[in-house]
This record gives C-alpha cells, structure tokens and sequence, in this order.
DNA sequence: ACCTGAACACCGTTCAAGT
DNA sequence: ACCTGAACACCGTTCAAGT
C-alpha cells in the first residue's frame, strides 16, 4: 500500500502502530501479522524490528494508543450516575475495538496511558462516597468486570436461558451488573429528593 | 512416554484429553502444541486427527473436562454465605489452571458439563432472594467478574496504587468485589438474629 | 551505516505412502 | 482398513548480503 504519489513516508513507530491498529480493527488480532503489517506498509517484515523489540512490544503500543481515547466523565452529572456512564462509555468504546480486551488478558501490560483514566476514576469513586482507602478496589472491580463482559462471549451454561425474562442486550446487562455493584458500593442516597 | 512396560495404551479421545491438561497444567497453554503432545503421547502428530477434529476442538474438550470439577454449594451454609463460599471455590480452581480462562476468552465455547453447576447457581441465587427473571443475569455477572479476576493480572493504572491501603490478595480482591455486588443485588436480611 | 530478502525454527494441518 | 512420516502453508524472528 504505496502513496499513490509514488514516494512514500519513511517508516516510523507512529506509522506502524496506525497501519496496526487499522488492520486488527479491521480483520481482527489474528490477521495482525508482521508479514501482513509490514506488506500493507509497503516495506520488508525485518525493517519493522528496527523501530519495535517484538510483537509484544507492539500489542503494547497498540493498547498504549486506544487508551489516549479512553472516555472522560462529565462533571454536569451527579456522581453516581457520572460513574455509571463512564463505565458504560468504555464499554461502548471496547466493544468496538474487540481486539484490546484480548491483548490485556493475554500479556502482562501496564498502560502508562491509561493512568489518567485511572486516576480520575478514583476520584470520582470518593466524590461518590467511597472511602479513599477502597477506591482502587472498587475501581479494579470495574475494570475487571468490564474485562469480563468484553472477553465472555459464550457464557457457560448460556444455552439453558430458562423460561421468561426478556432478552436483553449486552449493553444492557453490563449497565445492570455495574448498577447493581454500585449499589452495595455506595452509601444509600439521603440528603435530596427521591 | 511411552509407558515402562513396553505396551501402550491404544490412543483414545480420553487419554488424548488427559495428557493434554496435565501439559497444559504443568507448562502453560502455550506449551500445549500438538507436536508435544503427540510425543507425549508416544504418537505422531497425525494419529491425533483420527480423535480430535483440530485443536480448538481439543481446547474445547479440555475446558470440559475441568468443568466435572468445579465445586458444589454447601448446603449447610445460609443462602448467601453458599454463594459466596462457592464462587471463591470456583475462583481458586481456576487460579490453580490459569489456561481455563484464557481458552475461555479466546474461543467461543459452550461448556455442557458447566450447565449443572450454572443451574445450581441459578437455584442458589433465587433462594437467596433474587427474582428467577434476574437470577441469570446475576450468574452471569457472577461469572464474568470471575473470569475478569482471572484473566487480568496487571488492572491498568495498577501501578499507581496510591497511598495506605494494606496491599491485599487477589483472592480477598476478589471475595470483596462479590460481596459489594451481593449487596446491590440481594434484599437486605431482615427475618433472623443480627 | 542503514535496510531487507532469504533463511531459520517453529506452528497447525494434510496427504500419500506404508503396514 | 487403519496409521503415520513427511510435506505444506503459515508464523515470529534473525542474519548475512546488499546498497
């Protein structure tokens, strides 16, 4: 995939990690080869070692990349229903981005990217009442049980869906799972209306 | 490996999925190659094929198997205490067969030996209290916070970890997280002594 | 000095040749 | 008829030869 102008840009680690993330979100992880990457930039496989260690490094980058778009909370919502919706918001975001939830559950990354969402998190858990001390708890919960929903496609036992209770969405039962947490997280509401 | 005696064994799918969770237990998913276990076996890669259609079927099979094990409620225990209890259980099963999660996440599998214990779950939660049209929802969360717990081992920003807050394990990370939400979920506990 | 085609050591899977 | 060594089409990574 040379620029139709003929010259192309010379290869950076930028350029690899757009090219990568537009092909695993495209084709998905397993078509992110370094053949494939290194073909639809229009170069070899072995020049792309000369900006990345390995294929670990650059699932890093990638994840490194999508966290800098990651939701941020918005303040005119009350503190409770801000959590809720910034949840729901990396949900949506992640589930439009499948790979990543793959990369996380098979390396060990730490995403210094990601540290910011982090932060803000904790502090949106103790403007909602939680205690300092278990915010970064609470806030691993979260995660984690985002990181459930994103990676269980087929629950076990999913087949037996017993009698009525409508069907709902993904979407929606991860907004009830969170709801649900929230409520024996949160001290019970007291000061306004009902 | 071929066993002392001289003789072996004729291959089966059963003796195929044993020696197969016991390379994947000892050395890790990756270590599970299809050439290793053939030489394991004391076979050719090929012979494999004449039991197993390809190795996502072998990882499917493989989950199933363990699903024969997972543990079963007390019933001694009251209705949330049993919960409780036997989430953990399944938590530190898992944590002791790492690969289980990840062929989970990665495949699109339906477990038929896991349906017992999901509809033992079932019947668990609604004596706790939870409405039937919300008890799978709730198994599900169950599971997915589960599988969240196992299969992230670095949470994003953990690196942050701020202040106080004595440093706990995941196993206690893990029971904290399914307490909060068994709190949101189940009625407050009224009828008996505090 | 920098880049990269070709090779290397793997992998899952298939097939044709052996019994 | 059943089994399987050897080959095939991939993969990530390296290296020696090109500019």
């Amino acid at each position: 995939m040379v620029t139709p102008g003929g010259t192309r840009p010379k290869l950076s680690r930028e350029l690899i990690v757009t090219k990568a993330r537009a092909i695993a979100d495209a084709s998905g992880l397993d078509a992110l080869t370094l053949r494939e990457l290194a073909h639809a930039l229009g170069t070899g496989q072995a020049s792309l070692y000369r900006h990345i260690a390995d294929r670990r490094e650059l699932l890093g980058l990638l994840v490194d990349d999508v966290a800098l778009e990651f939701p941020t909370a918005d303040p005119e919502l009350p503190p409770r229903e801000r959590l809720i919706r910034v949840w729901l918001d990396l949900h949506a975001f992640l589930s439009a981005h499948e790979w990543v939830a793959k990369v996380i559950a098979e390396g060990e990354y730490v995403s210094r990217n990601a540290a910011p969402f982090a932060r803000h998190q904790l502090t949106c858990l103790t403007d909602a009442g939680v205690h300092p001390d278990e915010a970064m708890r609470a806030y691993r919960a979260l995660y984690n049980l985002l990181l459930g929903f994103l990676l269980n496609k087929h629950p076990m036992g999913h087949h037996l869906d017993p009698a009525g209770a409508a069907p709902s969405t993904e979407d929606e039962e991860f907004r009830w799972a969170v709801t649900r947490f929230l409520d024996g997280l949160l001290p019970a509401e007291h000061p306004d209306a009902p």
